[in-house]
Parts: structure tokens; sequence; C-alpha cells
RNA sequence: GGAGGGGUUCCCGAGCGGUCAAAGGGAUCAGACUGUAAAUCUGACGGUUCUACCUUCGAAGGUUCGAAUCCUUCCCCCUCCA
């Protein structure tokens, strides 16, 4: 490395993002790094915000919170929504305050947008309107959604190209976009989104070299969260919160699985097998994001030698700092 | 023992003489992804030398130009009457 661009890597601070699918074993791994290295932790995850959702999310318990904070963990109610947006902007805030502190900001977790809203930024698109949502909603409602999505083909043909006719949520979301800025998502995700933010990243990807184990995995602590009161979980979360099956937050794996049940959708002797399901397709969506999209330096999840690895990395690269 | 109902591609389940490699759902595999993302959506899904051929619808025979569909026997399963 030249004196150049030794000197001006050296502005930039070093940040670390794990990314794992679920069940990858992101957090014990994490919990590992924080006890060597002087490492803040900030969750990427979007049902780790929610308060009251602790078992089926696997959220690190509190004796462990308590020892290694853990930011952008319950932020808000099951009632309410979160967004990439939102988790952007904290997770940039929370990287200075661990920085300025001294330390390096560990960000972990799997909500492979959120990873990429962080490091590639966004467009300037309007924020999410309930009102407008509720409209389109019920005009879809009313006139179908084939009426919706033609009036996205009228609007913005090339968003429309590129989404199927029956995909309802990102029509929903276009329609939005047209309605609230009076110009298309097209134009407004063509102009020059953010910079990359001033850390230099060490990407870490979890990923299994074979699906089975990992699908056995899952299996177990699905099993084990019913075990250890999943459904009394949902029956509490009913009981407190004013909740609907569509929200983000009862949509969420298991979550959405143990509602289901409760509503009579099947018996209970399916219920474990349409959860461990869901979360492994889960775990491939999450998958071929870290294959495909997000780039990072690839481990094994499954390794038994996984944590000195990547520990052995880690130290490496704040070293170079 | 008597009266019925049924065995369909990994699973559930439609089909009931040709337009059937066989609807639909589930699982699985692959993919997309900009303020809902643990969401939403797409494609593939018996095999192959793939605009055709081969092997499948409990088993074995048979009827027919042609059968998952009709007949016979056999093997299992379920309900009901004894």
């Amino acid at each position: 490395m030249n004196a150049a661009s030794g000197a001006k890597e050296g502005t930039r601070p070093p940040a670390i993002l794990l990314m794992g699918p679920t069940a990858s074993g992101k957090t014990a791994l994490a919990l590992r790094l924080a006890a060597r290295f002087p490492l803040g932790i900030i969750s990427v995850d979007s049902a780790l915000v929610f308060t009251d959702m602790d078992i089926g999310t696997a959220k690190p318990d509190k004796e462990t919170r308590a020892r290694f904070p853990h930011r952008l963990i319950d932020l808000i109610t099951p009632e309410e929504h979160y967004s990439a947006a939102r988790f952007r902007e904290e997770a940039l805030a929370a990287m200075a305050e661990i920085t300025a502190q001294g330390k390096t900001p560990l960000l972990v977790g799997g909500t492979m947008l959120y990873f990429k809203a962080l490091t590639e930024g966004l467009a300037d698109l309007p924020c999410a309107d309930a009102a407008t949502r509720v409209a389109l909603a019920a005009e879809a409602q009313e006139k179908g959604w084939p009426a919706l999505y033609a009036e996205l083909a009228r609007r913005d043909p090339k968003t429309a190209a590129r989404l199927a006719p029956q995909d309802r949520q990102r029509i929903q979301r276009a329609l939005e976009i047209c309605r609230l800025s009076n110009k298309t998502m097209t134009e407004l995700l063509a102009q020059k989104n953010g910079t990359l933010p001033p850390w230099r990243f060490l990407r870490i990807a979890l990923l299994p070299s074979e699906r089975a184990p990992l699908a056995e995995r899952i299996a177990r602590r699905f099993q084990a969260m019913l075990a250890s009161g999943l459904i009394e979980e949902v029956e509490d979360l009913r009981r407190r919160y004013r909740l609907r099956p569509d929200l983000p937050s009862m949509r969420a794996v298991g979550y959405r699985q143990v509602w289901a049940w409760m509503e009579g959708e099947f018996g209970r002797d399916q219920l474990a097998d349409k959860g461990i399901f869901a979360t492994r397709q889960l775990a491939k969506r999450q998958i071929t994001w870290l294959a495909n999209t997000l780039t990072g330096e690839v481990f094994d999840c499954l390794d038994a030698g996984l944590i000195d690895r990547v520990t052995k990395r880690t130290a490496g690269f704040l070293r170079s700092g």
C-alpha cells in the first residue's frame, strides 16, 4: 500500500458487517468478537426492533445485552412499523457514536436490505404514508389490483414493466411514490444517491457449505422456541397490543404461523412444520442475497473453526487501520 | 362374516375412456428485490439425445384403435353392520 492511499484509508475508521442467514450463528459469533475486541454491536434485523417479541425473534437475552449492549433493538412496539430508511439513519448515528467512543461498530444481522441501504444508500423517495396506503388498498378492494397495475403502467411504465402484475406490495409502493411526489419511482431512483458512509468496512458473509445441517439447526431452534413459550408470547402480545395479522410484526416468521394456528387455519400438529418451513425459506432468501447481491468475505457457518477464523481476520482488519 | 369407501407423481389432493406427465395446494430447488424486507413476488419441479420419445396413477392380467379412468383376480387401508 502506498503512502497516499494509506493516509486516505487512515482517515476512515473501521466497521465490521457480519451478515448471515437465520440460525447461522451470527449472534454467538458477534458476542465472541465483542468479548475479544473493543466493539459496539448494532443489530441489523427488522424483527428485533419490536419490543416484547423476544422468543420468536431469538433476541439476545437480558444478561447478554447487559454485558454487550446491542443498539437498534426494542425500538418500537409491535403495533408500529419500521423501515430501511429509518434503519440507515439510526445505524449511521449509532456507528458515529461508537466510533467516537474509540470503538469499532459491529453490525450484525440478517436483514440484507438494511445492509444494502446502509452501505449503498437510498434514493430520495417519499416515505411511507399511511393515508395513501389505506386509500390504495381501498381502491384495490373496489377495482381490483389489475386496475392499479394498469394505473402504474400508465404513470410509470418502466417500473410496471419490471414488476409482476401480482406483486401488490411493490405496485402499491410505486403508486404511493407517484401520488406523493408527482414523480415516478423510475425518475427518483435514477438520481444519484448517497456516497459510501465514511468507514472502511470488513464485510463478513456467513454461509453454510451445506444446506441440510442449517435446516436441521432451524428445525431444532423452532421446536425450542415453541418449548420455551412462543405461543404464550403471542397470546401475551395479542392481549397487550392492538394487533392485526397484516402488521409487519405479526407477519414475522413464527409469529405469523402461531397466529394462523390460533385462528384455526391448521392444527396444532402442523404448527411446528409450518414455522420450520417458513424459517428455511427465509434463510434461502438471505442466502440468495449474500450469494448474488451483497459482497463479503465468505466464511462457512458450519465450520467448527469459524470463531477462530473470524477472530483472526478481525484482528488483522483492526490492526491494518 | 356382511355392506360400503378408498389406494394418483416427495406429501396432501383433483381427475373417472382420448385434448393427461396428469388440476390445485404443500414441500423442495433457483431467482428478483430502494421507506412493509422474518415482507412481497417470479421461475422450475418424472426422465431424456426435449416442437419428440421413454417410464409413471397399489399389483398382475384383460377389454379397446386408445385406459389413471372399464372388467377380472390379488395385495393393502378406512367406515359401517355383525
